[in-house]
DNA sequence: CCCGTTACCGTTATCGCTAACATAGCGCTT
DNA sequence: AAGCGCTATGTTAGCGATAACGGTAACGGG
């Protein structure tokens, strides 16, 4: 891999390539994207230089240019939550042989880190941005509203939009379980969740929940709420305490899966007959449910879907066409599992 | 937010901040970067007109122009094992206030799409790479080695690295488990693991396991393999599987800590006695594991600390400077867990 | 033989920003 | 008053690619 040009640690460019190929610049840049007429013959020989030099075309000039991008930016509150990795995976799917690509930007629930992230994304002018939420600071909003390129908030679609949502509607969720909880007959309810106060959906959950109680006439009866550590301990603790302070309760709802199931290796090696004298349900639908001994009641967040959905979105927009933004919601599905009893 | 510029649609640049704050475009982006000497005065006016124009400067052109990116490709096989997320958020805490920012590409454990994702990244001239494995494609290495920036590879240090390298050895991670084993009185041992042919890792593990039982003239009796799915369900329909092929197994080593805790609750369930007619152990540390019924013996990756030392690497490399690449090898540390009898 | 077409390839002018140098103004010294 | 050293700002010349257009060779029909 020997290197032609004078100094050996100048890195490469297209003049390299065309030097040593015999052809133009323009020449090289039109073999290496494919665009335009080339002959056979010269398209083999640039390739075969390119190669042999180790040629890395440089996006950056090439941006410069063109003025395209091929990067979409991805705001995601967290990347340990399990949940986003699998948007990210529907979104990496769909963009597969688009020609774009994501770029993954984590805020850790804060609005700061978000508008911060934000702005570090839009600097590198991306063909979209797909963000988590709809809830941003003023600043951030603003920077999507005048970023001219496709933008799409996920998961959640209670509120109001900048372009275009896909999500499923947190609120309707929670009232859908306290429904099915209804049904069932429980009715001493406790409700388990996270602390933070930015994570709009699981407060969202938690107001569609009691609304949906209230209508049957009750009303949540005990609350317990964490935050950090691990989920699955964090659930038995939370559960032990709800239980010991309020032993009458009958059903204990839990806004994500990984203290339910915390909460469920608890109550069984406790003891506790479930779902008969205790009811149990969590939220998300993630897979690791079905190894627990008992499959815990859930509502699938059809979180793949709405990675796909929201790169549809971006990569059907044609270059900055600014269409009026789509609200695209998506249905969760409950499932019932193994800890809500069946009448 | 009103908008002084001829055509309200054009994307704006350096020149209407300049012009509307009456400096020059540099002096604007002198400001924007806390480069140079600029007065108070001037200064303030510039923030001023740049915030309520709505200015996002193009690092595009940025960075075309000096030279310089602060972008650090992380190339990792996968974002759904848990353990990538963390060693992310190592590397994220520790770039934090560099000025430097990951940009994460996965390859879903394929040489191919890695060497793809890496052509990708290095098309960018990100301030360094940050690489899952010592494994590539002979492309990828040369890449690699001609990209003129700090490459550090992670995880593993079982072999010969680009540059610089930070991870343990799975291979003694193997041999000192099966040590521990051996010292505790078990005798005949199970394998189960990822079918994946990509996951040098675990291989490793398993050979150095091999190994450390071959010291004690033993031998592991069986092995079981899977591929996708629940880790967690796939860890009981293995345990079941091989235990009921071989039922007098008195030991399972898990190649990771979601199908151990799958075996551990299997286990549980069907009255086996752990630790004492059958011990467990995985491999990684996760602090899910906190939440089992049992804790789970396993051994640290030092995930988080690998993550810190790798973005400590590239951050401290004073641009470019081609520095000998460093060999930091972690000990992963044993935890014998409730798993491993102890006499 | 001329001219229009087609297929291929080169030239020129940016893209938006920053490095490096140039310059202007000021207070102070000698 | 000339000269010096600052500080604060402006000027110039690219960075490495691509868009847009221009040019040329080869060919064929009239």
């Amino acid at each position: 891999m020997a290197r032609f040009p004078a100094d050996p640690r100048r890195p490469l460019t297209l003049r390299d390539v065309s030097e040593a190929s015999g052809v133009s610049e323009m020449t090289v840049s039109r073999v290496l994207r494919n665009r335009g007429d080339v002959s056979e013959a010269t398209r083999v020989k640039v390739l075969e230089a390119a190669r042999t030099l180790g040629y890395v075309p440089n996006k950056i000039a090439g941006a410069l240019a063109s003025q395209r991008v091929n990067l979409v930016g991805v705001i995601i509150p967290s990347l340990s939550n399990l949940v986003f990795p699998e948007v990210l995976s529907g979104i990496s799917a769909e963009l597969e042989d688009t020609g774009l690509q994501p770029v993954v930007g984590v805020t850790n629930y804060r609005p700061d880190k978000e508008e911060a992230v934000l702005y570090e994304m839009l600097s590198w002018r991306p063909s979209g941005v797909i963000i988590a939420g709809l809830e941003h600071t003023e600043a951030a909003r603003a920077m999507l509203e005048n970023a001219g390129v496709p933008v799409v908030e996920i998961m959640d679609v209670d509120g109001e939009g900048v372009d275009s949502v896909v999500g499923i509607s947190h609120r309707r969720a929670g009232r859908h379980m306290a429904e099915a909880i209804v049904a069932a007959g429980y009715r001493k309810i406790g409700f388990l969740g996270t602390k933070m106060p930015e994570d709009h959906r699981a407060r969202k959950r938690f107001e569609g929940f009691s609304e949906g109680l209230a209508e049957a006439g009750l009303a949540v009866s005990d609350t317990e709420f964490y935050s950090g550590g691990s989920a699955l301990l964090k659930g038995r603790e939370m559960t032990q305490a709800i239980l010991a302070r309020n032993p009458d309760l009958d059903f204990l709802y839990y806004s994500n899966d990984m203290i339910g199931a915390g909460g469920l290796l608890w109550c069984l090696e406790n003891g506790y007959d479930v779902p008969e004298r205790l009811g149990l349900a969590g939220f998300n639908g993630v897979d690791l449910l079905e190894g627990l001994p008992r499959r815990l009641a859930t509502m699938d967040a059809c979180r793949r879907e709405i990675g796909r959905k929201a790169a549809e979105i971006i990569a059907g927009r044609p270059h900055g066409g600014m269409i009026g933004g789509e609200v695209i919601e998506l249905e969760p599905v409950l499932q019932l599992g193994d800890t809500i009893r069946r009448r």
